[in-house]
DNA sequence: CTTGACCTTCCCATGATGGGAAGCTTGAAC
DNA sequence: GTTCAAGCTTCCCATCATGGGAAGGTCAAG
């Protein structure tokens, strides 16, 4: 398989491999004598586990993480403190974000959306 | 002022000011004879328009358009279609990073995390 | 043998923020 | 008056994940 093949297999675009590469996520692909990268089904195992980390919103270095441990002993303890650590900061973030979101919804609640010049989101912009 | 005392008085970092001014986020400062940036009240009132809006969210391009609308006629309904938009940005990702969370807290919650190699968060993963 | 699709590497860009270096200015203490 | 620290200037580099694009090599089908 070239690298084009294997970004389709995978869900991972071809640029993105080769940067995985670079960083040391996945292992050096094989090359064929002319120079291109080629790759087996496992490889595209392994690159479609990043990509459904990656989908769960996992870092890189988390990522990295995952994978030593999907390939070492796999201890369960490990791998669920990594997944618990992570839904902490999703929350955390959610919990910003929520926190943006209504005060944004409150105020343009108390904006007639007119032509007026007074706008009480310009207001708590301003004050 | 001085950029520090604009930086402490805005909560704006130093480092933030001279890029907001560089991108061209709000106008040149005015320099002292020796090339030190000066900052007088009026100028803080912006910097601290734009951490408000910063704080809820807002990426620089829209901070812009805000500053337009504030210091142009104003119009509350632009302003308000702005401000809305951005809550359904936010809601989207909030959506996206609560299925995330959603998703890993489940299969956290079956995963016995003891030593024993058999895990369900690894399953998802590899699947 | 040409052509078009694919591959290679290398450089640059995003957006918001920070680190740090080299050098100049300011104000205060001695 | 000099000296010293703190603060300022510009410039370059880094993050993180991703993509664009250029210049050039390779492969398969016509």
């Amino acid at each position: 398989m070239n690298i084009g093949q294997a970004a389709a297999a995978s869900g991972i675009s071809a640029k993105m491999i080769r940067h995985y590469e670079s960083i040391g996520l996945c292992g050096k692909a094989k090359r064929s004598t002319s120079g291109y990268r080629v790759y087996a089904d496992t490889d595209v195992h392994v690159l479609r586990f990043i990509r459904r980390a990656r989908d769960l919103g996992f870092s890189t270095a988390e990522i990295s993480k995952l994978l030593a441990l999907w390939h070492g002993r796999r201890p369960s303890a490990e791998v669920k403190r990594l997944a618990l650590k992570h839904v902490a900061d999703l929350n955390r973030r959610i919990a910003e974000m929520q926190e943006m979101a209504g005060t944004l919804q409150h105020l343009a609640a108390h904006c007639h959306g007119d032509e007026r010049p007074d706008c009480p989101i310009l207001g708590a912009l301003e004050s």
